[in-house]
DNA sequence: CGTTATACCTAACGCCGTTCGGTTTAGGAG
DNA sequence: CTCCTAAACCGAACGGCGTTAGGTATAACG
């Protein structure tokens, strides 16, 4: 049955799909067939409206990555900046954790992850941080980011006392971290965020910086 | 030919074939079948001693990741454990960037991440660190290394300048970024590091924390 | 010297991403 | 209304993947 009246494909429908599929069965639960099956079509036709699976992916991140906010940096407001930033990032990533390993296999190539690198880039400069320390600031954000985005709470410990109990001393009450996963995950990433700024604002104040106001 | 007079293969032969794979070819460049050619067999062969390629996998990351050093904790230093505990946490990493995406897919669920989680869980309790605080710092500590092991400047910036001019007006110096990219991940994560554990020191100065000392 | 367990082999299964070459029909041209 | 083109999907297939089943020759042992 070719040819139907109105296509059941477009790129928009694929890529809810897929990110459907991710969110439900893993990065590993994707595959083109069951990307197919999901839309009722067979795999070979996905390639009319997408060039490679890889490519597919790229899409699906960015749009997930849509939303995240680089606009606080007016005013010279470089750590509420940083801080909208970094939580809007991980907002968006944990909303869907599951795709967050293939952002591992290499850095969103695209036009907006560069958009967003420049408005980070621009709101540290403005705000008087050398060039340098701006560069690095943004990548110490994205490291606090993708860290959390890949470290949760929510896999990697048992619930199972005995796991533990006698053989880690310091890890007797590992087995109720699942239970408060969510809100130790967020917590901690707010930690880790704020002690990094307030860091940052102690080395600002200390002024041995090469650069210019 | 079977039955040689010496076993061609073992763990530790494998273990190091597939280390040496994913180093020069990365980790897509490691398959049960290329991984055999390596070491002059057929991949079934391989299944003698190894479970499954994710258990492979797992056990090349424990090898990496022996190099961790946990043991500056002592006398209650949490500042110089937890410096040392990243560095060379870091550095084993960065010995082995292809590797890292394999850890994105889930954390070492095995013995030794426990124990060099129970040391740094242990030395910051024992250096007066709440519960609580204890357990957020040590997963603060993760993002850093994670992050940083998987946001490398190595990868993600292009040379060609015509890319960045005129686009991105702060990123007008971008495609100097590759050629001094091992410098500025090492600088990176060290402002990273030490501005966060600043931050943390902050913190426990102002030292409105449950815990009992 | 016979037995047995070892250590490797070949063949094959079912999955994967992707390409090739149809086939049917929607939509525009005359 | 008819003809043509191009869109949109399909079946079959390729080479590669992780993994399993079953076979075979030999080193090691009683």
């Amino acid at each position: 049955m070719p040819r139907p009246t109105i296509p059941k494909l477009s790129g928009s429908r694929i890529r809810s799909a897929a990110l459907l599929i991710i969110d439900r069965e893993g990065l590993d639960g994707l595959s083109m067939r069951r990307l197919a099956q999901e839309l009722g079509v067979r795999a070979p036709s996905l390639y009319g409206h997408v060039a490679t699976k890889d490519d597919l992916l790229q899409e699906v991140v960015d749009e997930v990555l849509e939303k995240v906010d680089v606009s606080g940096f007016t005013g010279g407001d470089w750590r509420g900046g940083l801080l909208d930033c970094a939580r809007s990032y991980r907002a968006a990533l944990s909303a869907h954790p599951n795709i967050v390993p293939f952002l591992a296999y290499g850095p969103a190539r695209r036009e907006h992850a560069l958009a967003r690198l420049d408005a980070v880039h621009g709101g540290l400069l403005e705000a008087g941080w050398p060039r340098r320390h701006a560069t690095m600031i943004a990548a110490s954000l994205m490291y606090l980011v993708f860290g959390a985005a890949l470290s949760s709470f929510r896999s990697g410990f048992s619930t199972d006392e005995s796991v533990y109990r006698d053989r880690f001393p310091h890890l007797d009450k590992a087995h109720l971290l699942p239970a408060v996963a969510d809100e130790l995950d967020r917590d901690s990433f707010e930690l880790a965020l704020t002690a990094f700024v307030d860091g940052l604002e102690l080395l600002k104040a200390s002024a041995n910086l090469d650069g210019r106001e």
